[in-house]
DNA sequence: TTAAACTTTCAATAAGTTTTGAAAGTTTAA
DNA sequence: TTAAACTTTCAAAACTTATTGAAAGTTTAA
């Protein structure tokens, strides 16, 4: 396979894994092109390499950069903005992590926990099965939680390294 | 809190959640409404209960029931289908777990299998940029990968068990 | 200043996804 | 058989989300 065909199977791919995962798909492929570009690009390449317009390009950088994702760069003597991606693996995850847990579990786990407060009748098997129900996804949720804030704080080898170590 | 308006808030949580990963809303607050009955609801009821049509109702239990989370259920005597969730929560974790890495996991990992073998010039910097940017991120796949089956294979209370232990 | 180079915004539009509901299909019991 | 009870399908409509592109805004250098 050609380099640039490759590059192209990269971005698809990259892109349509977000938009499964609830990523805007633009967002995504905008990220897989800047992490096998070793420059930084300016939107106008960005525009050029997607087929994309202006505005486009300009709000998914905006929303990489918000994702702490992406950089911008300055180049001495130059007006144009650079953009560039961290390409350490590793980070990537983590920041993707902490940004859904913050946007999405942490709402989540709050409503959780005013529904597991909620109390009624034990004899009544309709509030047993809702309250049964709710506190075991809370329980989840926070493992989940607290293993995501280990995630975190953790450097990769010790991370996975731990993982593995259970497993075998 | 009432009962009945912590249900609802259940269902709208649940629903919100599963639109955010990429989830069809409605399967969620079906799945929602779902875990919180003690019985197994008609296609009637659950219509009634979030205000949706046969049309949808009918198709997100299809959907429901290919997640491997809901399930048919006969009354002696009776027509009507009724519809009944799993409500263990580690059941359903692993589930969603299973449908996912099936349905785009793998096929992401595959590709990134294919791009990991794109041979090319080692001096030139976008082949050793696009190599090891794919290289990279095709081992955390495959870490998640291995993790995910074990998951798969897992008792709860080992699982969790296990991962506790590492992160006291 | 000014104006060129560049970035941001946002209303309009396009694209994608979900939902409806009526018609077609299936099953059951008499 | 038949017809009532129920389920499934699917084209059209509604809704949601993403994209465009031109206008407005900002920065820089002369």
């Amino acid at each position: 396979m050609e380099l640039a065909e490759a590059k192209q199977k990269f971005i698809e791919a990259w892109g349509k894994l977000g938009s499964e995962w609830g990523i805007n798909r633009t967002m995504a492929q905008v990220h897989a092109l800047l992490l096998i570009s070793p420059e930084a690009l300016t939107t106008e390449e960005i525009m050029e390499a997607l087929s994309i317009s202006r505005g486009n390009a300009n709000m998914n950088l905006r929303d990489l950069i918000g994702w702490g994702l992406v950089e911008k760069q300055h180049k001495a003597g130059e007006r144009k903005e650079y953009f560039f991606a961290d390409k350490d693996t590793w980070n990537i995850a983590r920041q993707v992590a902490k940004e859904r847990k913050k946007r999405e579990l942490d709402p989540v786990l709050r409503v959780l926990d005013e529904l597991s407060k909620v109390k009624g009748d034990e004899k009544d098997i309709e509030y047993k099965t809702f309250n049964k129900s709710v506190t075991d996804i809370n329980k989840l949720a926070k493992n989940v939680d607290k293993t995501l804030e280990t995630m975190l704080k953790a450097e990769e080898n010790w991370f996975w390294g731990s993982i593995f170590k259970i497993f075998k």
